[in-house]
DNA sequence: CCAAAAGTGTTTTGGGTACACCCATGA
DNA sequence: TCATGGGTGTACCCAAAACACTTTTGG
């Protein structure tokens, strides 16, 4: 769509409001078709890219404001968030990005600018349903998209370095989460679901061993057959036993 | 000892160097008759006490600034040092205990000074050995000392729910990391290090199987044996093969 | 010789992988 | 009936746990 909804900021900030030196960023993972994706979004009419971030009120709880950024980004509530790292590179002082924002975009700064100073970023990760996702740019950005994880454009700052530790994470975490509850549909079948595992991973998996192991983690719900039109037999299609976040 | 020794700052800090709203604390684990030790400090005359924290200064590495810290309040250098967790927490704003601490120290201040700010907490963990700290309090605290982690004293703001949340971390990373070296003498019997790692744990091993996993861990090597005195065969001791942080 | 603790060999168990085989399905 | 992919049983491997046994020491 990209119209702009009413919870999302279209006025100027009041940078009064938020605590200096404090970024949050969000690796936003996503999966369609077999590929890992990763939400990224690019400042207006400057060519650079980064993950979609945000900052910490100075009357708000940590998580809260993580939950808001995400929100604002992306339209969706209640995620499963997960703070991994708190990143602090003096390289993020590194105002040159910003200053080209700010530049293109006309807009009035000296160099006491909020945007103009070193931040630590407390960084989360969250998984999303691909579809249900509407990226919608906001008053810095003029896109605000979806990509593959193999693929990602030059990104801003120590970003990439960012997403790398996310997705390790996410791959150190996988067995202790039910990974596939905000990435699948609500029905899949277990090829689906070793395919997200796999994509996630990076690496092939053992199909009946898979089976088993999942069939055995109690985590999931077998229900009828599916018809897939293929000239083999028709998988089980399965859901999680756990709700939906 | 309790003297002031030259690196750790004796004059009043400059505020203006450090990063506002962004503190570091650390959670600093020691080890002394199978009882799991935290370093904890005591605000002067104020019987507040506090994790060894500090802050980050405005042109330093977030790692160095947790090394630094570490080392103006125990003397150690090149210590293993764990980032696990951001503290966020609103109740972190609470301005009580250091307006008690600025009070009863005579300290001018109003309030916009730096330290009645809310602040977000890194916080990161580290294993020292016990033996070899020398507590010695700054210009705000007037004790430092070891507290066994089942009898701590009531911390200020959240520090305990920090100290808990590094306990948890230390105890998930216990077989990724040589714990040992840093908590234990430089050589050691298999009994010792087995009352180590169910300290930390706080429970019970499996004698034979802890044996045979730590010797095909090839992290140990096997000394001499080592006189007890007691009736029984005397034990081998043992030390690390790699070297000591 | 006994008790106590250290060290080590043997057995059992359980999870993970590999492989074989059968099943269902459409061409 | 063949090819294809899904589901399941069986065999095997390895590491951890459980157990038994021997060794060493001082009393």
């Amino acid at each position: 769509m990209g119209t702009m909804t009413d919870h999302r900021p279209a006025e100027p900030m009041n940078w009064e409001l938020y605590m200096p030196g404090i970024s949050i960023d969000c690796v936003i993972f996503g999966y369609h078709n077999k590929e890992l994706k990763i939400l990224i979004l690019e400042y207006k009419k400057s060519g650079i890219f980064a993950l979609p971030g945000g900052f910490l009120r100075k009357d708000e709880e940590l998580k809260d404001a993580a939950k808001r950024v995400l929100f604002e980004r992306t339209g969706l509530r209640d995620i499963y968030l997960n703070q991994f790292h708190t990143f602090g590179s003096l390289k993020r002082g590194d105002i040159g990005p910003m200053h080209t924002v700010l530049r293109k975009n006309n807009m009035p700064f000296d160099n006491r600018h909020f945007l103009l100073q070193r931040f630590i970023s407390v960084s989360y990760y969250a998984l999303v349903d691909f579809k249900q996702v509407d990226p919608v740019a906001d008053i810095l950005s003029d896109s605000c998209q979806w990509y593959d994880s193999h693929h990602l454009p030059p990104l801003m700052l120590d970003h990439h370095e960012i997403f790398e530790k996310a997705l390790e994470h996410l791959r150190n975490n996988i067995d202790r989460s039910v990974v596939g509850l905000n990435l699948l549909d609500d029905t899949f079948t277990m090829r689906e679901l070793q395919n997200l595992y796999e994509t996630i991973l990076g690496e092939k998996l053992n199909r009946t061993g898979f089976h088993r192991k999942m069939m055995l983690s109690g985590q999931l719900k077998r229900l009828g057959k599916k018809k897939t039109g293929k000239a083999h037999r028709s998988p089980f299609v399965y859901k999680f036993t756990e709700e939906k976040k």
